[in-house]
DNA sequence: CGGGCTTGTGTGACTAGATCACTGATCGAT
DNA sequence: ATCGATCAGTGATCTAGTCACACAAGCCCG
């Protein structure tokens, strides 16, 4: 089986799990499942919890904040070789949250049950281990978020993002992607990236913006 | 010894932790010791992580995030009956948290030391779910105070931080810092509460404010 | 090809919030 | 009674978010 040879091997992938115990790599390879998702699937969200973990294999999973105003951020992403940990065990317990989970490409992933989870965590040190970094991961993902939100400038945060997110030298996003991303109001993106690129750093078209001076972004990211 | 009558009793204080298992009842309260701490205690602070996992019997520990700037926000706070659970186990991998905790009160806790923790987690399904609890808790307070510091207008979080917080309708705290707690500069909150004030909803003097008229205060906290 | 439609971007006017640089008030300790 | 420290009030100014638009670019379809 071609799937069986698969989920053989993704384990190594994930920092951490290659020291899982002999026995429980096949506890683990035999009793999750592979599955692929096409872009914009909806992960997890208010009111719908995934009862798997999910450990990416191919893809990145956004996961944001949304307000009853409709505006949204961007909380942090998930990448392959990361899992979707506070999904999970967390959100079961308080359904009382706001964000949501999106596959923002094709993804595949693998998929823990629940109860296969549960025996990880209770039998292996090295799983434990792993899902704890992995939440310890998550919740300072979060703390930069809010100190972001709380205490930086938008230019700064947004020449950030644009270095961040940028693939050689090009970003494909529109202002009001980025300013969902940033918690802010499209406006706001529209007033910065016009200033940038009076100063020569970026150019921009619909849907697209270039880094032409990357230093001079730079040097104001890193302010 | 009366410390020990003490441990074998303050389980049950724990929402969860009544239906451990006897065997591990003897474990955790064995191997676990009662601190006192005094007010203004630094429990955790970037670089001080602590070895123990604290479940507080008594008073209240504020966990903060701090700027360079000097400016701060109040993420959570751990109140008695539940546990530090962030600051241990998550805390230990990534090192790169700004978040600190603060004893608010004098204050007692139920130290669990590192190992005995990861036994716990590892023999019981009980245990487990506390600990996960405790983790989906404080995840969605984050998410809260994300929403509110992106989202919300300053007037309508400082009407429910005064009521959420007031004693019989008085509130002891400076206007710098009900400005910490918010995340926002203490003018803010200076100007906000003289406009509170002049709507009759609130009087002060130093260090004091006294709700004169909660329902007003509180159509405001509810838009 | 020229309309319509949708989506993305630009802009002005205005409000809210943050920052800076102060002044004045209050309180405790000597 | 005075001093020093902490707390609170205020104007000026800047940054950010909101509202209400106009305008532009791509897309579909006859």
């Amino acid at each position: 089986m071609t799937t069986a040879a698969k989920t053989e091997d993704w384990i190594d992938r994930f920092n951490g799990l290659s020291s899982l115990e002999p026995g429980l790599r096949d506890l683990l390879t035999k009793r999750s499942h592979v599955v692929r998702l096409p872009a914009e699937t909806v992960i997890f969200a208010p009111g719908k919890s995934p009862d798997n973990l999910l450990l990416l294999l191919q893809g990145t999973v956004r996961v944001q904040q949304l307000a009853e105003s409709g505006r949204e951020v961007v909380l942090y992403r998930v990448t392959a070789g990361e899992s979707c940990v506070l999904t999970t065990a967390c959100m079961l317990a308080y359904e009382d949250h706001s964000a949501e989970g999106i596959a923002e490409t094709d993804i595949v992933a693998a998929a823990i049950p629940r109860g296969v989870f549960d025996d990880l965590v209770a039998s292996s040190k090295a799983f434990r281990d792993f899902v704890f970094r992995a939440y310890s991961r998550r919740i300072t993902d979060l703390f930069h978020v809010i100190e972001d939100i709380a205490f930086r400038r938008m230019d700064i945060r947004l020449a950030q993002k644009i270095i961040a997110r940028a693939d050689h030298g090009v970003l494909k996003a529109t202002h009001a992607q980025l300013a969902a991303e940033l918690g802010t109001a499209r406006e706001v993106i529209s007033r910065q990236l016009a200033e940038f690129q009076r100063r020569g750093w970026i150019a921009q078209s619909r849907g697209v913006i270039e880094i032409i001076d990357c230093d001079g972004l730079r040097g104001l990211a890193e302010t």
